[in-house]
DNA sequence: AGTCCCCTGGAG
DNA sequence: CTCCAGGGGACT
């Protein structure tokens, strides 16, 4: 479910209680993770809890870095999970518990040693996005499938990058290096102020059940999404009813009259 | 860029 | 039963 907003919440939830604790143990039940699991070296001390693209990555001073992808379903809790949620994996801190919690079980851990492992991402969208017109030049990609390919930027998924394309204005289908400039202006606004935003409202949540907040309440930005999930609706700024289509087998929805 | 795969569960 | 789901890696 995550995507850059949902993870960077996590990681400011957890980076209070996690960096400066001691960790004492690292324990998982699921026999896909216990290679990883099993290398985590206790008791070490927490010097960085960070995020990059859609990775949380957590440092000790054993020199130890663990990397943990939550991919579609999977969250960071701090403390006790919620009834019926599956445990995945568990860290015990002097401060209390993490666990990683996940349905579909396709999240990922993975632990190494020495300096910060590569994770083969592109540069981090809200950071300066000065590289983004030229990057986007060099593309016959559709604008849409780029925006989440995370080796060109890193953070985008599937909720946002539809967003970021409506409020750009631009049809998702067009390829990155047929847009005209102010489009790309466009784009390149929209990518902060979106991600921002939902950071802001601590991340997006369906009514589906994915990220919930601290204490189980509904993430505001929820209810801004424009057209992510309305297929059928009307747009927010014309009326004309959002379309769905799909684009390298992930939906895409947009409104076929203010997009173009 | 498309297809299949990993995995589980909910909706229709 | 089929289709769908916020991710992404390995194929073609």
């Amino acid at each position: 479910m995550p995507e850059l907003p949902e993870v960077e919440t996590m990681v400011w939830l957890l980076r209070p209680r996690v960096e400066g604790a001691l960790l004492e143990m690292a324990g998982t039940t699921d026999p896909a993770l216990s290679e990883a699991v099993q290398q985590v070296r206790t008791p070490a001390t927490v010097e960085l809890l960070s995020r990059r693209g859609k990775y949380v990555l957590m440092r000790t001073d054993a020199a130890q870095w663990t990397v943990i992808h939550p991919r579609m379903s999977g969250r960071l809790v701090w403390g006790q999970a919620g009834r019926g949620e599956r445990v995945r994996s568990l860290w015990r801190f002097s401060t209390g518990e993490m666990r990683l919690v996940d349905q579909r079980r396709l999240a990922t851990v993975e632990v190494a040693d020495g300096t910060e492992p590569e994770l083969s991402l592109g540069p981090e969208p809200l950071e300066g996005l000065d590289w983004l017109p030229n990057a986007l030049a060099r593309s016959r990609m559709p604008v849409k499938v780029w925006l989440m390919d995370q080796h060109k930027i890193a953070g985008i998924g599937n909720i946002y990058a539809s967003e970021i394309c409506f409020r750009a204005r631009v049809d998702p289908r067009r390829p990155a290096c047929k847009l005209e400039g102010d489009e790309v202006v466009r784009i390149v606004e929209e990518i902060p102020a979106v991600l921002e935003k939902a950071i802001g409202g601590q991340g997006t949540t369906l009514s589906d059940g994915g990220y919930r907040g601290p204490r189980g309440e509904l993430g505001r930005f929820a209810l801004q999404l424009a057209v992510y999930g309305r297929e059928g609706a009307p747009c927010a700024a014309c009326g004309m009813a959002v379309r769905r289509l799909v684009q390298s087998g992930r939906s895409t929805f947009y409104c076929p009259n203010c997009q173009h």
